[in-house]
DNA sequence: GCGGGAATTGACCATTTGGTCAGGATCACG
DNA sequence: CGTGATCCTGACCAAATGGTCAATTCCCGC
């Protein structure tokens, strides 16, 4: 097992590179749009000095996967059940929408691997998101039963969110097609979503 | 020019079923990741055959995404500006969201191509989109303007229907992984999204 | 400064894939 | 039925691509 401090500076930088070029990649393609080739050369190396990092394209991708859901989902797990509900939510949807501003890269690699049937990313979303979104749901389920946000469905509550957030980072173009410029969309959004989960959830 | 009515019956049958199977495809996998072999298998054609109905697999790729738009934003184009706004938000949201339904692999389509930068949508996006949107912001600010409905940024309001409407065929598998058998999501969806834009509007 | 492991590369290979083409089958129609 | 146009196919090609490997260079600890 090659552990992080085993590695020497150089593959540190080398696969440092290449993950990120292969980021910019397949977020912007698709697995099947890229070319180990392309990743090279935006990575600045030859395309057997990839393959000396990792065994294959897929192992790339599968790299770049790992660890992808647990920043995904870090927002969710950080929502306090003993705090107060509407600020908890609200504050869940700025994060997310913060994520979407600084990671549009992973939004979008991710919205590519669920769209296209998450193949890779299935089998956890099965166990790990249900499971975290479930717990998440009765705590909101909690909530409303004890009056303290309006009655909504959960987890509709909860793809809401994603969906809202999500959107400015998958649909950038659109949006900067729509809005034209001089537009900031991510400030205009915040504030769009902030007025509706305050409107939804008021009691 | 080949008009609709000059083709033959078997030519019209064969065009549809590539069509048909190249909308799964690419839908399902995105354009970089069809063979024309797919397609024509789909299709119970040869590739030979297939090309002989299309010059190019790019070329399915654009008959496919011509009319996409124009499916996609009927029903924004049918809201009524002398109808009752906060009914023709609804109706609108309703719309919408029947379309992801009734035709989830369009939806993604739309989104791959979105996605990854809309290419070949690109330039309708920034002009007929554009204009079209720009329209209906406006007919949704003399709502505001008139007290008829809540103050809210018309852009995205639009675009929060998009988001909430197309999450659920864009990313059916994380909404089925996380609710479980046993659900419904549409009908969940329908009735959620009708409370959230009933509260969101309200005076 | 040197020895050995780490890093890098040019050349190469097999496979896949988009696309072509010449000819054969089939159909519509007089 | 015959004939011309439409429809279809097997065989083929060139380019692209994932991946291999032997050989070489580089770097780091001694």
């Amino acid at each position: 097992m090659t552990t992080e401090a085993s590695r020497s500076r150089i593959q540190t930088r080398n696969r440092q590179a290449i993950l990120d070029a292969a980021l910019d990649e397949f977020s912007a393609r698709g697995f099947a749009g890229v070319t180990i080739d392309r990743i090279a050369a935006a990575a600045g190396l030859s395309k057997p000095n990839v393959l000396y990092y990792f065994a294959s394209k897929q192992a790339i991708h599968r790299a770049l996967l790992d660890g992808l859901l647990d920043l995904w989902l870090a927002p969710l797990r950080e929502m306090d059940p003993g705090g107060d509900p509407q600020h908890e939510v609200l504050a869940y949807v700025r994060k997310k929408l913060a994520l979407s501003q600084s990671h549009p890269r992973e939004s979008r690699l991710f919205a590519n691997e669920v769209l296209q049937g998450a193949g890779h990313l299935g089998p956890v979303l099965q166990e790990d998101l249900a499971a975290l979104v479930a717990d998440r749901a009765a705590v909101i389920s909690r909530w409303i039963a004890q009056g303290r946000i309006a009655p909504v469905d959960p987890h509709h509550l909860i793809f809401s969110i994603w969906a809202l957030t999500q959107h400015y980072a998958d649909f950038e173009v659109q949006v900067r097609a729509v809005l034209g410029p001089g537009h900031d969309p991510y400030a205009e959004a915040g504030a769009f979503l902030d007025m509706l989960y305050r409107r939804l959830l008021a009691v």
